[in-house]
DNA sequence: GCTCGAAGTAAACGATTGCTGACTTAGTAT
DNA sequence: ATACTAAGTCAGCAATCGTTTACTTCGAGC
């Protein structure tokens, strides 16, 4: 916030959008949301959707962008040995850490377009390829850290959208636990 | 197929929107699935739809206790012990077993409606019960059970509606391999 | 203070959605 | 053969969807 809250604020309002949007068509879908709803939410006029984003699939690859961009930052800097702790830790984090498992999420969802469609495969394999845990992995390796992964969106799925007990109130403790043992099992 | 085709079948053509709406709605969504697409799938009138189902919130919630009665049939007659391999069979088998995959990914598709919702999580929790590998599991064991239930939903999700190499084309024989282990480190 | 472009608003558009009611057709029982 | 009921059709409703267009308002630069 270095600069003053004008009421005016292309950028700001942008953002508005894309924080909103990210967490509805995470937790809903692309279909089931609505550009009103966004817009009402981020208390913004329905029309700067189509003025910043293009269109409402221009919006959706927008989030799916940022969501790339959160992904790529929370996992650079970790060695692929601790890729899977830092999961653990993310995936049990309580439900207030919308933005992981928003991220996650996102990368389910679909929009019916085919070039989005595509870019969201190539992110989902480069995420299973560091869970693999090793830089060059082989096709069995690869295979692994893609169960791993589909473990982590499951859960998330589980936990926060459809919320099943005891799975979305467990403890962050309890719940990395299994996890780890998971990926021992896996990629160890 | 004991009575000839009649061209007029009640029973018949109930059962012909069921099939195609349950894989629409598994692969698609809900929202994103028309009612006029279902119809025109199954070579049926749209307004048919409302006569047998009432609505398509009739419809879906229909299909969903279809997938129900499919995983109870699947599941009754299998010792607690075995429910694993059986799900690891069902789960690896080739893209064209649609019965089974289609019934896991309805699981986690939400029509909005909150009856409708806390249905489904009940069906999430019994079959995350058995999963568990115990007739009377206690929290730590159901959790586990979950966990496993989540990856075969991810798993599914990765490897048939979002299509995600090397998982989606993996063979029946490795992709069972790997879910062995990771139940072993689970349940076992 | 005036101006001019950017930011935001309002209203409506065509298309599509789920759904309904009046209608037609087919099959069966008498 | 005829009448009656169930099965299927058709056209259109009201609501909502994403999007566009013309308009108003703010705010920075001269």
């Amino acid at each position: 916030m270095t600069d003053q809250p004008r009421r005016r604020n292309a950028a700001q309002t942008r953002q508005a959008l894309l924080d909103v949007a990210r967490a509805r068509f995470a937790r809903h879908g692309y279909a089931a949301t609505t550009v009103r709803d966004i817009a009402d939410e981020a208390g913004v006029n329905v029309a700067l959707i189509n003025r910043y984003f293009t269109s409402k699939e221009g919006l959706f690859e927008a989030c799916l962008g940022m969501a790339v961009t959160d992904v790529d930052r929370a996992t650079e800097q970790v060695e692929h040995r601790d890729i899977a702790e830092v999961m653990a830790r993310r995936l049990a984090g309580a439900s207030g850490d919308g933005r992981t498992h928003d991220a996650l999420l996102l990368l389910v969802r679909s929009s019916g377009d085919a070039r989005i469609d595509e870019l969201r495969r190539s992110v989902l394999r480069a995420i299973s390829r560091k869970l693999a845990g090793a830089a060059e992995p082989d096709e069995a390796a690869l295979l692994r850290g893609q169960v791993v992964l589909a473990t982590a969106l499951g859960i998330v799925l589980l936990r926060n959208t459809i919320g099943v007990e005891p799975l979305a109130s467990a403890g962050e403790q309890e719940l990395r636990e299994v996890f780890t043992d998971l990926i021992r099992a896996m990629v160890a």
